[in-house]
DNA sequence: TAGCTATTTCAGTCATGTTTGAAATCACTA
DNA sequence: TAGTGATTTCAAACATGACTGAAATAGCTA
């Protein structure tokens, strides 16, 4: 396989986790590039400018992206003495840092019923309606709390 | 408290759970009102229209939205003989649903992570990254395989 | 069957959020 | 300090997909 079907095949897989990271966590295309190129690029280590080229992005998009990644920590910026640059890498927890904030997040629910149940006093059907969707979402929670990851 | 507060209230709420759909699930902000109003309304089963009136959305609106739960399987359509209007009730377990089909759609990830390794070649620093993205996902799946929730 | 009401379809409008390109700024080097 | 290359900012273009309204259809009743 020439180098070039190589990157063709490189870039096919970015593409699709990209597109697994806009259908399952909301990301926005470039963004879910980014991490996917990020995840199988080697060196690890990668300039705005490398990722811009092979992801066929602007730059001014990478920066924007970069920095909304390094924010919610799931890359790290780089810099290295005497070189002007910044590299990005991905975090080795990035994966597991996505899916824990997407369980913390459903914790939201709780209040949202809390305040349902008030209305509905407790009692009766639509009372249980609403625990139903509580419990549910708890569930999962209580799981990952209990069982955490180990690596 | 007046009908008209308690109404309000309500209208809050359900624009709360929506607000949640939209965040959590990416639903469209309609669907999610309907399925917000479905938990709360009184009496459980409600018509198109009247759930078009509630939550301020056009009757071709729901058709659609209607149509699209109705799909997944979220919200049930219960006709009544001698009476030509469709009413809708929301599922017991859609929630449960709706976290199970999420749990489920992450199992995507196992086929790119597959063909990454094959990228790869199975080892170096480039498998390490995906290994550990693989793990994460997994790891809350089989959580939930082997901790059904019961009700 | 005729008449009525609710539902559905479809095409057009609208809003939202993403991406881009140009210009400004910054950091380093010589 | 001037020059070079990279980064950042910002406004505007763009694409996507949701919403609406009008017209067509379907289902019930008399």
């Amino acid at each position: 396989m020439s180098t070039e079907e190589q990157q063709d095949r490189l870039l096919r897989w970015v593409e699709r986790v990209a597109a697994f990271c806009v259908e399952e966590w909301g990301l926005p295309p470039i963004t879910g590039r980014i991490l996917g190129w990020l995840m199988i690029c080697d060196p690890a280590e990668q300039s705005a400018g490398q990722i811009a080229d092979v992801i066929q992005a602007s730059r001014a998009s990478l920066t924007s992206n970069m920095r909304f990644l390094t924010a919610i920590d799931l890359v790290k910026k780089v810099r290295r003495p005497g070189d002007r640059v910044s590299y990005y890498r991905i975090e080795d927890d990035a994966w597991q840092k996505v899916i824990q904030r997407k369980l913390e997040s459903l914790s939201a629910f709780g209040d949202i019923a809390d305040e349902g149940l008030d209305i509905t006093g407790g009692e009766g059907h639509r009372t249980e309606r609403i625990k139903a969707a509580h419990d549910s979402l708890t569930w999962l929670q209580n799981l990952a709390a209990r069982h955490p990851l180990r690596r």
